[in-house]
Parts: C-alpha cells; structure tokens; sequence
DNA sequence: GTAGGGTTAG
C-alpha cells in the first residue's frame, strides 16, 4: 500500500522509513524513498549501499558512496562502519582505482589502523588482485589477527603468487598464530597449483594433529590438493574418513578422478551421486561436464548437457563455458551455434570467459569472420582474450592480422605473456612473414618474458618454412635448452619443401633419438628421399617402421552435412552417393582441366603408369570429403572439410580449381592449419 | 559491517 510521505522527512524518519523496504528487497522503491530524504543520516547511507553490494550491485553502492561524499564533504565524515560497507562494494566490484580511492578516504579518516578496516582493506586489494596494496595495508597494521594474516595469504594466492602465500602461511606460525579452518582451507589450494605434495601433507598433519576444526572446506580442500599432487588414493581416503560431506566434498572427488585421468571411474562416480542421496547442484554438472571435455570426451559432454536440461537444471554460462571447447574439438559448427543462440537467449553473452570460448569454438570450426565479429564486439579483453582472437588467425594463415592484433594488444595496455608470442610467431611462420617474426622473437625480452622451447621451435619453423634451412639449423643449436622434437621436425618439414636432404639426415637423427616411435616423422623423412629419388634409403626407413610394426594412421576427412558428420578414407565407396561422388569428381576433374589445372603425380609414392595415378589422385579423402559437400550444399555458399593429416600437394591445388569453377567456398583444416580456398585462390598464398 | 570451495587461450 503507498502513502503520501510527509514534505520533509527528517534524518531519523528517513532511516526508520527506509528499513522495511530494504528488508522487503525492493531496491528501486528503496532508493526513490532514500533520493526524498533531504539529509540521510549516516545509518540510510550506509544500509542502503550494503543493500546494493547484497544484491550483486557494487557499481551502485560505489556510485551512491560518492554521491556521499559529494553531498557532505566536510559537514558529515563517513564513520568506521560506512567505510567498511563501501570496502566490500569495492572488494565485490574488483577495481583497482575505485579501491586506491577508498583506501586514501581511510587514510584521511584515520581508520587505517583500525583492525577491521585493515583486514576488510588487505581483502578488497586481494580481489583486486593487487598484492602490493594488500601487503602494505597489512604491514601498517600495528596489531594482526588471524583474519589478517588469512586475508593477506589468500589475496597472494588468489593472484596467482603460490610460493608468497605459502611464505606468508609460515610467516604466520613463526609469529604465534594458529591457522584456523578458513586459514587451511585458503593455503591448500596453493599447494594444489604446485603440485607441493609435502607442504600439503604437512597441512594435512597440522589438521589432524591440532584439531583445526573439521569442516567440508577443509576436507574438500584436502581432497583437492592430494588430487592435484596425483595422489588418488589419498584423496580417496580424506573424502572416505569424512565426518562432514556435503555437495561439494562429492563434487570434489568426483573432480579428483577426472583431474588423473580416470573419466571412466568418474562417471561412474557421477552416476552413484545421481542415485544416492545427494542433490546435484550446478557445480557438479559442470564438474562432469567440464572433466568430460577435458579428457577428450566431447560427445560424452555434449550428451550430459542434454541430461542436465532434462532434470530441469538451466545451463549457467560455466556450464556453457566448459561445453563450448566440446563443440571446437569435435569442430561441430552446428553444435556451437545452437550454443551461441542459448547465450543470445539468456544474455549471458557479456561474460568475457563465455565470449572468448565462443571465439575459439568459431574459428576452431573455419569461421574465422563470426569469430572476429564476436572479439571486436567484446567489452572488455584481457590476454586470453587477445591470446584467443591472435591464434585464431595464426591458424587460418592470417599471419599479418596476428601481428595487427599483438600491436593492439599492447597499445590497449593488456600485457603478452608466454602464449602471446608463441602466437603471433605461429601465424608469422604460416605466413612467411620472417623479418617480423626474428622481431618479434627478440621484442620478448622487452615485456621480460624469456623464451621457452616452444618459442625457439617456432623460430625454427619460421626460418625452415622460408627456405633458411641452415639459418634455422644454426638456431637450433644455439638453443639454450635441449632442443625439442617440435623444433627438429620443423627442420626436416623445410627439408621436405626445399628438398635438402643432408640436412634432413641431421634433422632425423636427433628426432629419432627424441620420439623413436612416432611414424610420422619416419614416413617425412622417407618421402623426402623419394623426392631425391634415393629410393634405396627411403625404403630402408619404410621397412624400419614395418619391423617397428609403425605405421602411420590412415588420411580420413571429414564434412558436417546438417547434423550429421560423414568421414571420408582413401577410394572410399561406402558412402550412400559414392555413385554420384565419383561422376560429380569426374565432371570437374574435365571442368578444372580446361581452367588450366594439372595433375601432380609427384604426390603418388606408388611405382605406377600416370593413368593409374591420376586415378589414384582422384580418390583421395578430401577430393571425396569436397565433393559430397558441394553436393548437399542446401544454400550454403561455403563448405568446410577436416582433415587428419595435412593436405595433399595435389588436392590442395584441385580444390583451388574446383573452388573456382563452382563459385562456392571451401575452407579444409588440415591438421596444421586452415586453408580457405575462394576464386582459384587459397589463403595460404601456396605456402604450406 | 573484516578471511575459504567453479569456467576461457597454447
């Protein structure tokens, strides 16, 4: 019921007015009543900004508090309890500057050395992930509590600074104070991260011994950390002896087990939990679901999403965010957008985790564009983000478009870590961009970050991919580290273009010693002397896989058509229109000819008369994959094909012809890159 | 009105 409310209402009124509505939870018609107070005492301010950090609205207590200071300035000073309502805005919204200026108003107020303000403060700048501003709040401190040091620890840990919130964990002990439950619970996780099993099992010790006071936090974060240092048993054992379990003790086991690999025992375990007792919450589908993808069962994850809507469970943008890597590893277009147009529904679309997941899904299926469309749309990017948008490139050989995407990286402030570069130096390296690529390699020690293996390989496919075999070669052994598999291999792939097969002796050599059993690199290094026509040595290393009893997995591709995915082997004729294939790849095979097409034999190794190695050609997955796709097109004007292995010399410059002569776009992963082939064009330039 | 249990890139 409304009633007229008195002309001027008096401070005390205001906030006796104001209470049953904020206890009511009607914050709008809270704050037309608060905005018809002429001045609210120091208790209407201060609930009202509590009121709109509870319901998820720290912006609006921010705002409401400088509204405070704007209104009062000197006449009224916010006491110790408004400054701590303000503090958890500030903690709830994360951001720094809003923090460093609450911070200055305690400092002015002189309530710094308040000890709850303190700890309140070291906890804002933790969220903040400002571990400086928390160290120092908490060193001016002149007496500290338990809540102190647990505040301080879990703002390093929190930020990533395992090793520092540990030494602050001991610092703690040295200093006479005793951990307590939360204490525990916040220092185990960064056990977990490090993989520190005796510091854990230390902890653990600490717990039992002097009876910390068991509770599920503890226990789960026990169970978490024995699992994260590959202990199964262990944490299998906390969660048996627990006294107290509730849902997150099982969801935590159950994340044990995918964690160490074993998706089988955990769904298992999933399935138990679903018959006994316990009610899933959201963080257990999205345990298992999340596990699923993680342990590259896709289609295993993309069914329990179904389940948990049959129970009536509304994905959350985690659930969303941990399926979505579901669909770029099956590469299931389909799937993704039907993903894509739940999160338009449920406007959980502004998520930044859930946007960059959705990015990568795009581009991982060939739709480089949408996915580009999706980035620029983004509010706000961090590194992952950017990391995300430069990969993608990188992978569709936009090479100049990564190294675009990095300078506005930097120029928006976001600062490149390690996967940055390796990035960027992939989408140099696809796209013979050499000179920038040495640049870039060398500009890592501008941002302080030393180049691991991993960078040095990319350099040395970068120099290969160009033809500067020995400058690559010089590189390789200059590595600081020994040089990995990855980087040898980009040698001896650049050997196989530039037909250099001394060094792909060397190259070989070293690979051997490092993967004896991958056949890959056997097949590449025969083939290279096939090229050279040293038939001898090249059956050599093919009768060397044959008593290894190697052999490398056989050339499958494959296309989405509506919802179904349809693989492609070698001359395969079980497909329902392999008639029609075969008569569609003869027409064009004619048609691509008169467009200026030749066949390239060089890709059969088979000692064959020309005749029947062109027939051989013909057959090959992705001429079938390519075919059967631009013969159920149903509108569409591009097709996407993947393949396992990379693409055929052959293939690749038939579907540039087709590509042409159909006027349709086929865009082929490969299981290096993408190749986008339009108008008798690919994007790669040739250069593969 | 001060501390603790999820998701995205390689």
């Amino acid at each position: 019921m409304r009633f007229k409310l008195p002309s001027n209402i008096s401070p005390q009124l205001g906030e006796n007015l104001l209470k049953p509505i904020l206890n009511s939870g009607d914050l709008t018609r809270a704050r037309q009543l608060f905005d018809k107070i002429p001045e609210p005492n120091l208790h209407s301010w201060t609930n009202l900004i509590s009121a709109y950090t509870k319901q998820g609205l720290p912006n609006e207590a921010i705002n409401l508090y400088s509204l405070f200071r704007k209104k009062n300035d000197i006449h009224l000073p916010p006491d110790r309890i408004l400054l701590l309502s303000v503090i958890k805005a500030c903690a709830a919204f994360a951001d720094l500057t809003k923090a460093k200026e609450i911070h200055e108003d305690a400092v002015t107020y002189r309530f710094v050395s308040d000890l709850n303000v303190g700890n309140a403060l070291i906890n804002m700048y933790g969220k903040c992930k400002f571990c400086e501003g928390a160290q120092s709040v908490f060193d001016g401190l002149p007496f500290k509590d338990v809540i102190s040091w647990t505040s301080l620890l879990s703002s390093y840990v929190n930020s990533g600074f395992f090793r520092e919130g540990l030494v602050t964990f001991r610092e703690m002990g040295l200093n006479g104070l005793r951990p307590n439950a939360v204490t525990v619970s916040s220092i185990l996780p960064a056990c977990s991260e490090l993989k520190w099993f005796n510091s854990g099992r230390q902890i653990h010790g600490y717990v039992v011994k002097d009876g910390v006071g068991e509770n599920a936090f503890v226990t789960s974060a026990l169970v978490d950390m024995y699992a994260s240092c590959s202990c199964l048993k262990e944490a299998q054992l906390v969660f048996d002896h627990m006294l107290v379990r509730d849902i997150v003790s099982w969801n935590v086991i159950l994340s044990a087990y995918f964690l160490n690999g074993e998706s089988e025992m955990a769904l298992s375990l999933f399935d138990e939990m679903r018959t006994q007792e316990v009610t899933l919450n959201y963080d257990s589908w999205n345990t298992a679901i999340g596990g699923c993808v993680q342990n590259g069962e896709n289609t295993q994850a993309l069914e329990l999403l179904i389940q948990m809507q049959i129970k009536g469970l509304k994905p959350n943008h985690i659930t969303i965010t941990s399926v979505l890597p579901a669909c770029s590893n099956l590469e299931s277009l389909r799937k993704g957008k039907e993903i894509h147009a739940y999160i338009f529904r449920n406007k959980t679309f502004s998520d930044m985790t859930t946007t960059t997941a959705l990015v990568y899904m795009y581009a991982k299926c060939g739709e480089l564009e949408i996915s580009s469309q999706i980035f620029n749309m983004m509010p706000r990017k961090d590194a992952i983000a950017w990391n995300t948008m430069i990969i993608s490139n990188s992978m569709h050989g936009k090479g100049d478009e990564a190294l675009l995407l990095f300078k506005n990286m930097i120029i928006s402030g976001v600062k490149p870590n390690s996967v940055t570069f390796t990035g960027v130096l992939s989408g140099c390296s696809h796209s013979r961009l050499v000179d920038e690529g040495i640049q870039v390699f060398h500009s890592m020690r501008d941002y302080f970050i030393e180049p691991d293996a991993d960078h040095y390989s990319s350099l040395v496919d970068l120099l290969s991919r160009a033809g500067q075999l020995e400058e690559a070669y010089e590189h390789i052994q200059k590595m600081p580290m020994k040089a990995t598999a990855g980087a040898w291999g980009a040698l001896l792939g650049g050997c196989r273009v530039y037909k250099n097969v001394d060094l792909a002796r060397i190259a070989a050599k070293n690979l051997f010693e490092i993967e004896p059993d991958n056949p890959g690199n056997y097949v590449l290094l025969s083939n290279i002397f096939v090229a050279g026509k040293l038939w001898g040595e090249a059956s050599k290393y093919r009768k060397i896989m044959e008593e290894k009893g190697m052999s490398k997995p056989p050339g499958c591709s494959w296309i989405q058509v509506k919802n179904k995915v349809y693989t492609f082997a070698v001359g395969d004729k079980s497909n329902e229109q392999s008639d029609e294939i075969t008569k569609f790849l003869n027409d064009i095979r004619y048609k691509v000819r008169l467009a200026g097409y030749f066949p390239n034999t060089d890709f059969v190794l088979q000692d064959l008369d020309q005749e029947e190695k062109e027939e051989v050609l013909c057959n090959h997955s992705e001429k079938l994959a390519v075919a059967f796709g631009l013969l159920n097109l149903n509108g569409e004007s591009s097709i996407r094909v993947f393949k396992n292995l990379r693409i055929c010399g052959d293939c690749h410059n038939f579907i540039k012809f087709t590509a042409k002569v159909v006027g349709i776009q086929i865009i082929v992963r490969d299981s290096l890159r993408f190749h986008h082939f339009k108008e008798g064009l690919c994007s790669c330039r040739d250069f593969w």
